[in-house]
DNA sequence: GATAGGGGTTCCACTAACTGGAAGGTCAAT
DNA sequence: ATTGACCTTCCAGTTAGTGGAACCCCTATC
């Protein structure tokens, strides 16, 4: 098979399939042209690998069972231990996500969103800062909220 | 102020401040010796961007919030749209992994990660793929499970 | 005056996981 | 011979920074 059928057979883009290659997900031969030619066992783990991308694992857990699924021997608590914590960084994404939408959902209420310019979105992200010196100053005006985890491809 | 005065009052790293400054978000004069000179003014652009992203607004968010919050006769309903269409993500978001905890949390539920080699979470990644020609194989053999939109920073 | 430290400056490279596009080779059919 | 669809490689761009190197500046101390 070229690159095209299973690109269409696994469902992921000819361009994502060359680069799981460039990473060292898949192996295909090549033909005397240069073409890359798959047999079955490629499309089989690059169906593999949507399938697990498609559950927001990362490429590195991917990796990991890939070979977890090669290897006959190894035991499902493996497995399962990659699963549970790629469960728990998705979950806790979710409850940062809920408090985001808490948040701004009470904004978003509490503004008019008519002709007019006051806006109790903007107010409260303008507040001003102290101008104060030192650590009270600091203190007794920060009011800390939790910055997302900016790295939010945590759902891995 | 130096960089490191606004950097401590406004919580956020030198580093991404003087990235602000490349983009275009803040522009403090220069002293003779080439240091930034922030005012008050550029503290308080500052703590704005650094309450904006806490609420998980994308960079380009930042840019118009800001214009709104130095335009004194823009009317609210402009911040509210903007507000609104980030929530809209936020909680689509929310729902997408919700999904994906389910699933993935059955998955390991059913797994009994002890010693033996079955598993279930690697079986539901390893099903086969159809050796078939043509669509219907294809339409016989694709469970499509949602992509989790990779762009995740969707939170924006 | 020399030196040490704790600032500051720039610039380059790297992150995750692709995606888009350009320039060009291959193949089957007309 | 020439389309047109496919394949190849390579480079750049995406988000929002972060880390590090090399180097300048300022103040205090010896």
């Amino acid at each position: 098979m070229n690159i095209g059928d299973v690109s269409e057979r696994s469902g992921l883009p000819a361009k994502t399939i060359r680069y799981y290659e460039d990473i060292g997900l898949v192996r295909p031969p090549r033909r005397e042209n240069g073409y890359r030619e798959f047999g079955y066992r490629e499309l089989n783990t690059l169906a593999f690998l949507g399938r697990a991308r498609s559950l927001g694992f990362s490429i590195e857990d991917c990796r990991t069972l890939l070979s977890l699924y090669e290897d006959r021997e190894r035991s499902s608590s493996e497995v399962k231990a990659i699963a549970k914590i790629h469960l728990t960084q998705i979950d806790r994404k979710i409850e940062e996500l809920q408090a985001l939408s808490a948040t701004l959902g009470d904004l978003v209420a509490r503004c008019q969103g008519d002709k007019r310019p006051d806006c109790p979105i903007i107010d409260d992200l303008a507040q001003q800062v102290s101008r104060e010196d030192g650590d009270q100053a600091i203190n007794r005006t920060s009011r800390k909220r939790d910055k997302p985890s900016l790295d939010i491809h945590a759902t891995q």
